[in-house]
DNA sequence: GGCTGATACGCTACAATATAGCGATCGAGG
DNA sequence: CCTCGATCGCTATATTGTAGCGTATCAGCC
């Protein structure tokens, strides 16, 4: 599968265009209605690999004929959490687009403070860890929140590596 | 050191009573103003393990001579955060009582959803894997938040230990 | 003691995020 | 066509968090 959601440099329309058709496939399967307005709500939350927040969804939505409120891009972005479709990310209350959504999975998130970029991340030595340590406190574990701020290879400058322009 | 913070059973009184002294030192230390009103919200901050709302805090401040109002509340957390005396839970939208105040950190959380405690844990393998994975990336990281929500071992009943009856 | 500058606080107003509830509409299946 | 449940539009309101400004308080200094 191509690294189509890296956040790195890419033809971010074809990123949009793939994630969407993968949700329509994933609905299809499910048997769950990808109606237009929550297509259009996966579309917006796809503009770009920043979280965005429900009210920025809202006032884009605003732009075509319908009129719109919050409980309508709540709802919609409820359907899509319960689908796998996007994840919320607590530390921001903002909302993006799920890298892997085949199969359902709590998120690990790098949040660039500098240029707000998010990058899933889904390492097997991090979940291995947490439910270890959940196990020695006894807790049965259910959705995990894990949330990194920082800063991304790029805008750490050449600390980590070889930097280079940011052309997202 | 007593574990006086593990959310067992224990004398709750004498838990509040230890984190305001250790409190106390910390900010006497670093000159940091523990004012009467920090004091006041870092003590309803402990009133129990379970996070609590920056509303919850200002009604219960009300209840004294002084008046309060939203940015109050707000700014007395704001220096207890900075001075790692207490942390905010992301997905609560909520804050509780650092369990080691004494060097800075980021915390790590196990949130019962059916009794609504939070327990803090310090697990070096999860920090370990964090570092490794974000190091992957490129990525520097800053604040790190994990909350993993659940069941805690009495609430999880017999699944993982023996069950016993909720004191606190 | 009294001055002074910085910090902390009270307060009003408002911004940002999220939900309750109700009626209308749509769509699949009989 | 009809019915029933899911979806949506809409108003109102709840919850969480900040901006900004004037006053009070405190530590350090003369």
């Amino acid at each position: 599968m191509p690294d189509r959601r890296s956040a790195d440099d890419h033809d971010h329309a074809t990123c949009i265009e793939d994630a969407l058709a993968e949700a329509e496939t994933i609905c299809a399967e499910r048997g769950a209605r990808l109606t237009e307005l929550r297509r259009r709500v996966l579309e917006l939350v796809w503009t770009s690999h920043e979280p965005v927040g429900a009210y920025d969804i809202l006032s884009r939505l605003g732009g075509d004929g319908r009129r719109a409120a919050p409980p309508t891009v709540y709802r919609a972005l409820e359907f899509l959490l319960e689908q796998g479709l996007v994840h919320r990310i607590e530390s921001l209350n903002a909302f993006i687009g799920c890298a892997s959504p085949k199969a359902p999975h709590s998120g690990q998130f790098l949040l660039c403070t500098a240029c707000g970029t998010a990058t899933e991340i889904a390492d097997a030595g991090i979940q291995a860890a947490l439910v270890k340590a959940a196990g020695l406190a006894g807790f049965r574990p259910g959705h995990v929140t894990i949330e990194v701020k920082g800063l991304c290879r790029r805008c750490a400058g050449g600390a980590a590596a070889e930097p280079h322009a940011h052309a997202h």
